[in-house]
DNA sequence: CACGCGAATGTGAACGCTCACAATTCGCGG
DNA sequence: CCGCGAATTGTGAGCGTTCACATTCGCGTG
């Protein structure tokens, strides 16, 4: 076997100056590695294995990434010896060499909201799944320029792409950065070399079949409480849900802009308990849902018989509720998956084509806070024309 | 918006091999600064900036660095320089020398939860503000060995700490790793150089008030709808439950577990609901006592006529349900902080006392789901003995 | 005016890895 | 036995930074 190349060895010792003699001394057992006692306290790095294997620094690296042309004997030996030193490559003097990271960045609004949080989840896991890691960094809302400050910090950090998730509009210079960009959403607009996005719209009509729902028992229209409208993502539904209305041919009412918290669909919900006419109502995500409702039975209407209430999101407590909450349910997952292949695409092949949408990604729940309005309930469940 | 450049590509060729495209930075105006046309598209590095500004490259280092030594006239020279070249320093090279990164590895449960989804959040600003970019890896719940194979692909990113977020009990092997550990909520097994810990229990005794309030409206013990207890936030929350309970005395019945989920709260409740005797239960997150109210009430039990319900979390529905549910808010942002505070302190000063917690981290939202027990609700509220 | 000292700047060697390009080996047909 | 290509392994040059160590410069002091 192993035909005298440790002779060889032992003449180049030029640089020597970290690499201590080859000791074979003492050892301890962790977790069935050897970890050998470091010359100088430092982490081993592939010299070293390569040393302890008797093979070229080149041919660890090869093992390491799968290249061809080692035998399987080299091979062996090499992960033999890494594993004794508990080896791991380092990704900085990689990251260096090859001017890129696998790693791709994450704008994100710093919010605990389920919409956002779930968005995230299912990114980290899409990404992992590919072999990249997620950078994340936050964005404050409301603070100018906090996006592209966020972009410029990830970029410095050598990210190889950027995701724009849940984006706003700053109302800014166009964000520009000289990485590929997928947006989740609507993009604001974006200067870089590739621009990707995914649009909710793609996957559904979004507050469509909440919308038709509503109509199908006999409402009238349906009113609409809105997230931010900064938000693409509000913006969508909100358009999605003005759509519907108009190819129902109902009138269209004017929307009420809250800011996603219950109490700002509270809020809301006071005024609109105001109007009598207002019998059904769409809300851009539960939480102002449940604002809404709570606003309602306050000024002694009841949900679902005097007002019915759809949310966004489908957040784990809806069914839970009273009454139990008829709501959207996105597929984050799915969305997270599709932006990130597209991405990904992209970047190992520039210039295919965006993969396409599987399936549609809304669902509705239809559960107890929906109902026929007050004045036909007693004649059933009337159909739309 | 719409697609980046295009052109501008064409002249260089040589070295774009490897790196998908040579779609580095082209020309062009970058929000504000010149882009001076790439020598050899590459991206610019602190070489070019010193040829620009006439200086040497250690100088330019210097200055991005902030040290002394460094004429003002000299300082704006390179600054100029490197905005006109749009040069960023590069991470990767400067964490290949310095052996570290200024990157700590968070290991969380990709879980949309509020709790974690919140503390992951106030991580990443409080991580933010000391200059430290965050890597999240997310475990699968109920994967083995999941949190040692996250901690290992945090490590081979190079690393400088890690955080276990959340941790759960895998009641497996010690994780081992070679750099210090912060765990927030009680450690599982942990060995590195430094384990550091912000226990939930610092802040103040979590569900003790809860129980108090409980009590001191006249009822006779609470009963505790526990989350998992492989969670240590699980198990620390039942011990405060238990031992506000003894201390006052009163009797300390079986803790039922659940899993964090409204479903198991609903199904336990009705279990609960069984049991007339029970009038006041704590659950360990707002999310399994919206579940449990939802059984009560299904079953003909009023909240909180019949039973009261204190919840753990304030999620931000919680004001706006019905009834309002009481609820112990904790103070995540300051968890985080804490925690990191320490992580970071002994990351620059091994060996300093860890940071004292500052300030209480719990409060009590009373609110509508509680009210004395049926027995007693005429005479008024009573007091404890 | 030499000397010294501190301020300001430059030098060259790593850091751990990958890549283009040898160099070595092996099998085998001419 | 030579040679040639394919299979294997080795060599050396960086990638962009930082660091220890010069080096230069300006100027007050004996």
């Amino acid at each position: 076997m192993s035909e005298g190349r440790d002779g060889a060895v032992g003449s180049g010792e030029g640089q020597s100056r970290d690499t201590g003699a080859g000791q074979g001394a003492g050892e301890g057992m962790v977790d069935g590695m050897v970890v050998e006692p470091d010359p100088h306290g430092r982490r081993p790095g592939s010299t070293d294995v390569a040393r302890l294997a008797g093979v070229s620094q080149k041919t660890v690296s090869r093992v390491f990434n799968g290249e061809r042309y080692v035998t399987e004997e080299v091979r062996e030996r090499v992960l033999d010896a890494a594993r004794r030193l508990g080896y791991r490559p380092n990704r900085a003097a990689r990251a260096l060499k090859l001017e890129r990271n696998h790693r791709i960045g994450v704008v994100s609004l710093g919010s605990a909201l389920f919409g956002p949080s779930s968005l995230l989840v299912s990114l980290e896991r899409a990404a992992r799944n590919t072999g990249y890691a997620l950078s994340i960094v936050n964005t404050i809302e409301g603070a100018r320029g906090s996006i592209a400050e966020a972009a410029q910090s990830l970029l410095s950090e050598g990210v190889d792409a950027i995701v724009l998730s849940e984006p706003i509009d700053e109302g800014e210079a166009p964000l520009r950065v000289d990485v590929p960009v997928l947006t989740i959403g609507r993009a604001p607009s974006v200067v870089a070399p590739v621009v990707l996005t995914v649009l909710e719209e793609e996957g559904g009509d979004l507050a469509g079949s909440a919308v038709r729902h509503l109509l199908s028992l006999g409402h009238v229209t349906v009113h609409h409480l809105a997230g931010p409208q900064r938000w693409w993502a509000s913006q969508g539904r909100l358009e999605s849900w003005r759509r519907a209305l108009e190819s129902a041919r109902a009138p269209v009412p004017v929307p009420l802009e809250g800011d996603w918290t219950p109490e700002s669909g509270y809020r809301l919900g006071h005024e609109l308990a105001r109007d009598g006419e207002v019998t059904a109502v769409f809300a851009a995500n539960d939480d102002m849902a449940i604002g809404l409702i709570r606003a309602l039975v306050e000024t002694g209407r009841r949900v679902p018989d005097d007002v019915s209430v759809v949310g966004f999101d489908d957040i784990p407590v809806a069914a839970y509720l009273t009454p139990p909450l008829t709501t959207v349910r996105p597929d984050n997952a799915l969305l997270a998956e599709v932006g990130l292949r597209r991405l990904l695409d992209q970047l190992k092949n520039p210039g295919c084509s965006p993969a396409a949408f599987p399936a549609s990604m809304y669902q509705l729940m239809v559960r107890e806070s929906t109902a026929p309005p007050p004045d036909r309930r007693d004649r059933g469940v009337p159909r739309m024309a």
